[in-house]
DNA sequence: GTCTATATGGCGATAGAC
DNA sequence: GTCTATCGCCATATAGAC
């Protein structure tokens, strides 16, 4: 902890233009300039961009977890978690762009690896479908599209993107913002509207 | 046309790495191994990665354009046109699992490119929207979100797969294909629940 | 058309002075 | 701790023999 000040504007560039470029695209020189040192500095600090790149990662993807694990909390009715959920993971996501697009990337390389992050931090997803069927009232089958309808409609968009801003707004990535705001909340109705019974 | 049978061995081998580890991770010495032939005749018969790259992506992309003009189809009342789109789409999906990710890595890499690819075989997203805000009788703002939820809920379990067959399904890859059976016509009716009035 | 050998350039990483 | 200079590798691409 108490990271030198070097550090601090080391992993700050390197967050940025990871979000913005993912991690293949980034160069080492780009964050040496973003964070206005050497290059060999990166090195002196974090021994490889591998290590600079998963320290950046885990950093932004500790923040999933507080929304993940409010889907746990039994003391809440169902539509409350949901709500919640949906609002965090989408204020998250919003904060830090590039992870949707990180953990596709991770999702084909090493499945396993992302699932040993979880649940390292305390979240299994596979707890998750009994207690999620008892809170809706049904089967796991129906928890399950429950929850991969839910994280489809929050994140695809974000990792959709570079085309959909360059189709539908020309470009313009504050019309693309724009066109998202408020859309937490149409997501939640439209979450809900599933789970009603019947 | 009337490849020879060298170039078609190159299309094949390519198409089968690029899909499965996208563009940037794939090595020409990797192509021409799995070809059979030298790394020299790849630059031979295309000129760069880059063009061979282009060459196998708009074959494989060129499978989804009829279920997108679809869309377009006016003649067609607009339940019946996303009903039709959904379960092609899907089923074009299902017969090239890679394609997803194929493209989620092409919006990375160049968006522009990838619109340009779309108008040149004659469909426009640009077009759909006011289209589609006519048919359902509400604002371009709402089609928009309407071909945004729609495409979410297709596209994503597959981009996802890795992940949720590891998770849910302990690396069963059938149970994760059993799960998504009937998947088009649940998504169909969640999507033609949000376009009729009020 | 197909091969071997090599040019060319870029990037991550390191050595070593200060 | 921070810099300059450079190494070493790998990938695309080309030259030229056959």
């Amino acid at each position: 902890m108490t990271e030198t000040p070097t550090e601090q504007k080391i992993l700050d560039a390197a967050r940025k233009l990871f979000m913005q470029k993912g991690m293949g695209a980034t160069r080492m020189q780009e964050i040496a300039d973003e964070a206005g040192i050497n290059k060999a500095l990166l090195h002196y600090y974090f021994r490889s961009k591998q290590k600079l790149f998963e320290h950046t990662f885990k950093e932004a993807f500790g923040h999933l977890q507080p929304s993940l694990q409010v889907l746990t909390n039994i003391d809440l009715p169902i539509e409350q978690r949901m709500r919640s959920f949906i609002s965090e993971y989408v204020d998250v996501i919003e904060q830090n762009r590039f992870l949707p697009l990180f953990i596709m990337q991770e999702i084909q390389r090493d499945p396993a690896n992302l699932y040993k992050l979880m649940t390292s931090s305390g979240f299994d997803p596979r707890k998750l479908l009994p207690l999620l069927a008892k809170a809706i009232g049904k089967s796991e089958k129906e928890a399950f599209e429950l929850i991969l309808n839910t994280i489809s409609l929050v994140v695809f968009p974000y990792v959709g993107q570079p085309l959909i801003t360059h189709v539908f707004f020309h470009g313009d990535e504050q019309a693309f913002a724009q066109a998202l705001e408020g859309r937490k909340e149409r997501i939640t109705s439209l979450i809900l509207s599933t789970i009603k019974n019947q």
